[in-house]
DNA sequence: TCTGGGGTCCTAGGACCC
DNA sequence: TCTGGGGTCCTAGGACCC
């Protein structure tokens, strides 16, 4: 039935909410909302209600008034999310993760050891939930695409496989919101042409999808209309950035408030980053106003840094430069994120330094740099004769 | 009834270099 | 004295996803 390589998305159901109902019985068949200012998931017996993810909380207990709303438990999440990973790479080693509650698995190759893919993932779906006591839905189809958009239209807790022979036949009567990347904005103007229906856009030409949605997003939606999804599954993709941000209400806020809150979320994303073995290079500032309009202030430093002070002195510079946009509408969230990540592996070289010449000390710095094919060198320690001495180089 | 927190990718203009 | 075309990097903004 599967010409080329099977591929399974397994996606979580409601995954904080299911959490909270697995941890505590007496949220079963109850409808829960996780988080309170903002929905951050509601259990699919509160999203008949018309509850969803994102919804302020006060529509959410007004549409569903005997929700039982609990605080978020991160830590709980995480575990479970790493429980049911380990289900994934069981099944198949070829996992990609694409958040924490949702995967790619080829099982290509599988065939002969674990049977057919709809074997698999049925098999896949019992794992998870006798393993990490959670419902999961998996769409099983012969590209990421398809096999995403099979998993929304199972849920939940569901078992879909497009078969490779009715690929269009099952893509093209989807309305177009359940094509990936196509949000409110452009559902808004695909709709404005009349156009409701996958099928529909896929008898449209490229040119026509290009000059609406721009070059890349227009080629990409034609492509998806037409079932062309060549992406391989890929293991081992690293982060790209972290970051980290506060929403503060309305209140006014004086600028040493603001400070205190910049310098929390440089010292948390800093502390992340060097767990992670990463160094960050550019170091972007988020802000958004009373009004929910939106900026952004980033630098992009000469060379990447691991230093918490480093970090904050370039996020108290942005905010400074950013303060004259404040003017007269208040800060209503403060966000820092470092991105250009790079590895930061503990490696190490000594290099003997006998002349007492900066030069010397270039050019023993340029010889760390070419043995390890860095870019640049983010910390050096000078160490003396005497062994017990030891000077660090703080990065430019 | 106001709107969280974590991310990804793309675009467009300008600086700079060859 | 005037001037092309291509490439990379940085910055700001925006759409989208869970």
């Amino acid at each position: 039935m599967f010409v080329s390589t099977p591929i399974l998305h397994a996606d979580l159901d409601a995954f904080y909410a299911s959490v909270e109902q697995r941890d505590d019985p007496r949220l079963r068949g109850r409808p829960v909302i996780v988080g309170g200012g903002v929905v951050l998931a509601a259990s699919y017996e509160a999203k008949a209600y018309g509850v969803r993810t994102a919804m302020g909380g006060a529509r959410a207990r007004h549409l569903c008034p005997h929700a039982v709303v609990v605080p978020p438990r991160m830590s709980a999440y995480s575990a479970a999310s790493k429980a049911v990973f380990e289900v994934f790479r069981d099944t198949t080693p070829l996992v990609e993760g694409l958040s924490i509650d949702e995967a790619f698995l080829d099982v290509g190759g599988l065939h002969r050891i674990a049977g057919p893919p709809e074997v698999i993932a049925a098999r896949l779906r019992a794992d998870v939930l006798s393993r990490a006591g959670l419902p999961i839905t998996v769409g099983v189809a012969r590209t990421k695409f398809l096999a995403k958009v099979a998993s929304g239209v199972a849920k939940p807790d569901g078992l879909l496989v497009v078969p490779a022979d009715r690929e269009l036949e099952f893509l093209h009567p989807l309305p177009v919101e359940r094509l990936w990347g196509v949000g409110e904005v452009t559902a808004g103007k695909l709709h404005g042409l009349g156009l409701r229906t996958v099928g529909e856009v896929a008898a449209l030409g490229e040119a026509a999808l290009v000059s609406m949605l721009g070059r890349a997003a227009g080629r990409h939606l034609f492509a998806l209309a037409h079932n062309e999804d060549p992406r391989p599954v890929q293991t081992g993709r690293r982060r790209r950035s972290i970051g980290s941000q506060r929403a503060l209400g309305r209140r006014e806020r004086s600028r040493s408030d603001l400070d205190a809150v910049l310098a929390s979320l440089v010292d948390g994303v800093s502390r992340r980053l060097r767990s992670g073995d990463r160094a960050c290079r550019t170091v972007v500032l988020r802000l958004r106003f009373a009004d929910f309009s939106r900026a952004t202030r980033s630098h992009t430093l000469r060379s990447p840094t691991t230093e918490t002070s480093v970090l904050l002195a370039m996020a108290r510079e942005l905010l400074g430069a950013a303060m004259p946009l404040v003017r007269g509408r208040g800060i209503s969230l403060l966000g820092v994120s470092f991105t250009n990540l790079q590895d930061d592996s503990p490696m190490q070289l000594v290099l003997p330094f006998e002349e007492q010449k900066p030069a010397a000390l270039d050019a023993a710095l340029d010889g760390v740099r070419e043995r390890f094919g860095a870019r640049s060198v983010t910390r050096a320690v000078l160490l003396g004769r005497d062994p017990g001495v030891s000077v660090p180089l703080l990065p430019d």
